[in-house]
DNA sequence: TTAGGGTTAG
């Protein structure tokens, strides 16, 4: 690329008025359109170029827009809506389609909806772009019957439905709609294939899950990735990762990370939860020290993945000297997950004192995990009243939760306070609040 | 030269 590049320099193909003053005059619209493309991450610069080409009174046209709409904010993209009114390029479909996305991510389901409706035919990509917005927004019944109503689906159409109901919460629902897909003639006649996004959304499914099932599945998953030469690129790998994780099959964990050829920081967040979350938190740790071996950035979640492991192996002394240099290290600002870690490592390990301190200094109102994460250090260690001063400001925080009664409710109990637990039982039943009941599994292989 | 779907979070 660079020896062609040089080449048409020399020549003088590029650029003809390179040596006077103002050549970006010069660029006529595609020169422009295809430096905005390549600022793809860049927002910043592709807008300046926009703004550049309008003041030199080069006209922008149906290329133009897309890769601005693209990462375009609300308000601004509102305002490019009516440039491609003026300038008469609205109704091309790559710009339909950008609007339609821009609408969608905004959660403005009435302009989707609208901007659907200009399409004159039918159209794979718009469809797509109009079941994700019905999933952004909370109707999969609204998505499923416009799938249902397509003539024509591709895999992004199937892995958007899959994803949808993973968006929505409905993970039993999501694995359901990759079963469909499988068995669905789309597949069978092998005219859609399941891809590396269709096989990390349905992983990511079955990890939100409990139990043999959603592992089972998972692994039928896991088996389909590798049979069919899907590529186990890093979302695959670091969903496999996740799952397993989340299994306790650690085993498993490790191999898929053996086998990862790239691995990114979330692959890393993915692999220190996995370790911390079964009781290797020594493993976790070094893992971050080879995050920075290899050159990569920690990022805010790898924080919460290690402080974590920092919690439950009562590393006290490594966990705050961590949560301390996050910023001067990284500048990444702590946030409420943080602090909830950072309470929950104190109070487990009996350091009331200095958690409550955190608590009282923080630069934000605690929410009511982090509240809670304090309220359990309290019973573990008998700090009744502090407990009970800090439960009532968590009450008040989640009234409709039944864990901070639950809490409260135990300690008294343990210090046979019984009139206080039942009160706090009673109010619990007052408020109409559903105690989910606790359960236990054993798995047999 | 332009469009739609994806991983990690006590």
């Amino acid at each position: 690329m660079k020896q062609i590049h040089s080449l048409i320099v020399t020549n003088g193909h590029l650029l003809h008025h390179s040596n006077a003053p103002s050549s970006h005059q010069w660029m006529p619209t595609l020169l422009y359109n295809a430096l905005i493309s390549a600022y793809d991450n860049h927002h910043h610069k592709s807008l300046h170029l926009f703004s550049h080409m309008l003041a030199n009174q080069v006209p922008p046209n149906s290329y133009t827009f897309p890769p601005i709409l693209k990462s375009s904010p609300l308000p601004l993209g509102s305002t490019l809506h009516s440039q491609t009114l003026k300038r008469g390029v609205f109704s091309d479909p790559f710009i339909l389609t950008t609007l339609l996305a821009l609408y969608a991510r905004n959660n403005l389901l009435p302009h989707a909806r609208k901007v659907f409706e200009e399409f004159p035919v039918f159209l794979i990509v718009a469809c797509n772009a109009m079941l994700n917005a019905f999933s952004m927004n909370g109707d999969m019944e609204t998505a499923v019957s416009l799938f249902e109503s397509m003539p024509q689906r591709d895999v992004i159409s199937w892995t958007t439905v899959v994803n949808g109901f993973a968006l929505n919460g409905n993970f039993g629902a999501s694995i359901r709609f990759f079963g469909k897909m499988m068995n669905h003639k789309d597949v069978v006649e092998g005219l859609v294939k399941p891809n590396e996004a269709t096989c990390a959304c349905v992983l990511s499914s079955c990890a939100n899950l409990d139990g043999k099932t959603a592992l089972d599945c998972g692994k039928q998953v896991h088996g389909y990735v590798v049979m069919n030469e899907v590529k186990l690129g890093v979302f695959v790998g670091t969903s496999l990762i996740n799952l397993y994780g989340k299994m306790g099959c650690l085993s498993d964990v490790e191999n898929v990370f053996r086998i990862m050829v790239v691995r990114e920081v979330c692959t890393w967040n993915a692999m220190i939860s996995s370790l911390a979350s079964n009781g290797r938190e020594k493993e976790a740790l070094e893992m971050f020290e080879q995050i920075k071996l290899q050159g990569l950035k920690p990022n805010s979640i790898t924080y919460v993945a290690v402080l974590t492991a920092c919690a439950r192996g009562k590393f006290v002394r490594e966990g705050l000297d961590l949560f301390r240099s996050m910023w001067q290290d990284f500048r990444i600002e702590p946030i409420m997950k943080h602090y909830g870690c950072v309470i929950d490592l104190l109070g487990r390990s009996g350091h009331i004192q200095e958690a409550a301190e955190i608590i009282r200094n923080m630069p934000f109102q605690p929410d009511a995990s982090v509240l809670g994460a304090f309220l359990g250090a309290c019973r573990i260690h008998g700090a009744i009243k502090l407990g009970e001063e800090i439960g009532k400001k968590a009450l008040k925080l989640q009234t409709q939760h039944c864990g901070q009664y639950v809490l409260l409710s135990s300690m008294n109990a343990e210090k046979e306070r019984w009139d206080h637990a039942a009160d706090l039982r009673r109010e619990i039943m007052e408020a109409g609040i559903q105690k989910i009941p606790a359960y236990s599994m054993v798995h047999l292989t």
